[in-house]
DNA sequence: AATATGTATATTGTATACATGATGATTAAG
DNA sequence: CTTAATCATCATGTATACAATATACATATT
């Protein structure tokens, strides 16, 4: 709550959407922590903007499973359960498999060199031991294989589900002994789409996200 | 836009909320048409509230994928091309596999009887040619396969993506030609859960589920 | 005739005022 | 000292007022 959050004004944009973007960040970071409330007047003088468009961005804060509001008690961050984290990468395991075997048709030959050239990237932001880059190219590998799909809800609702285990996955990236593993099953998903392996494609992905669902799993029992 | 939509008042809750669900219920019973457009003052004047309330339900129906907006022109109920009703759908034959593989490792016996219940009421209904009825017990039964999976995030998830369907479905169920295959789908599925045979329930599924597809899309087709 | 520009009107965007309900502290009763 | 009641305060719920923008139509200019 002591964070002072702040509008990107550049775009012509609602300020709903504005402030939705802001919030969002900032409990995809961190910054605004599970349980934490939302009080519509104290974020509207921090963002220097009246009530309204804070309300409305809690609206679609609370669709996208990032909030919850209880009736004239206010909304707060949404808190995440070890069950509700199994249930979420339950329905990611599944999605997430349907992907890869979409993929395994649709995936163009630019994209299978994009998917590549994250993994090394990836790779190479592990032995630097630059965590931001880590991150930034764990998403993107993963990116290059849903926009593979063609398939834009699929795509949305992949990312609103990644979105919710984000804010606890970052910990599991942070540890560096799970590393090796990481590289290996991001290796073995490249090689099992490049030769359009849906069988393999499927389990290999399906083993990656059960072995991310256990270490989150952990990082919350520790809380 | 004829219609005269009226609010449920009974219910001690907030007017947005009570506003979301009559907007929802419109568009999901074709009151609303896809296409249409969401003038926040005329639908206040409907409906009788400000125009604050109607804001926050159309902010809602935005993340549910049931209205789009555009800034400062306004908001329209979703419309859904054929490209659209593919993706939705595939995703589902997704969701609806994994629900019933769920269910075959966790259904209880109430649950079993509860869907053979649901089963037989579809089944008079369609003899009873009761169109009303007939959407019911539909939905009944394949909620009663959701619900077993003990999986509340995947259970909204699927619901949103049946609301998506649903306007177009309709006119699939109005067919009665279509009566002998749902029937006979719904037995298959039904016993091969009884069975907990997940293998078998999974194709099943992935039938009835493209079969709709079909339908649904040649609906959309002819529009 | 075609394009551009101006103006009116309708609709959305934002702020604010008022109403209502929740929360917690304080006080009175037991 | 405990408990219940009352009230003050604060946050949310709702309505309304005002601002900004889009749309359509009329008018002017080339």
């Amino acid at each position: 709550m002591t964070e002072d959050l702040k509008l990107n004004m550049n775009a012509y944009l609602p300020l709903r959407d504005v402030v939705f973007h802001t919030l969002r960040e900032a409990i995809l970071r961190g910054d605004l922590k599970p349980g934490e409330r939302l009080m519509e007047l104290q974020l509207a003088s921090q963002l220097g903007v009246s009530r309204t468009p804070i309300r409305e961005a809690i609206r679609m804060l609370e669709q996208e499973g990032l909030a919850v509001t209880v009736p004239r008690k206010g909304a707060e961050v949404a808190k995440m359960t070890e069950k509700g984290m199994e249930d979420v990468l339950q329905i990611r395991e599944a999605l997430d498999q349907l992907a890869v075997q979409i993929a395994c048709d649709k995936m163009t030959e630019q994209q299978l060199q994009d998917l590549m050239k994250a993994k090394k990237h990836f790779e190479q932001a592990i032995e630097e031991n630059d965590f931001k880059k880590i991150i930034e190219y764990d998403v993107e590998y993963h990116d290059v294989i849903y926009q593979s799909t063609d398939n834009p809800k699929l795509v949305n609702l992949i990312n609103s589900l990644r979105e919710q285990v984000y804010r606890y996955r970052v910990e599991y990236l942070k540890d560096s002994k799970n590393y090796p593993t990481l590289i290996r099953e991001h290796e073995e998903i490249a090689q099992a789409l490049k030769r359009r392996d849906k069988e393999e494609v499927t389990e290999k992905m399906g083993c990656h996200i059960r072995n991310q669902a256990e270490a989150v799993k952990s990082i919350i029992r520790q809380q």
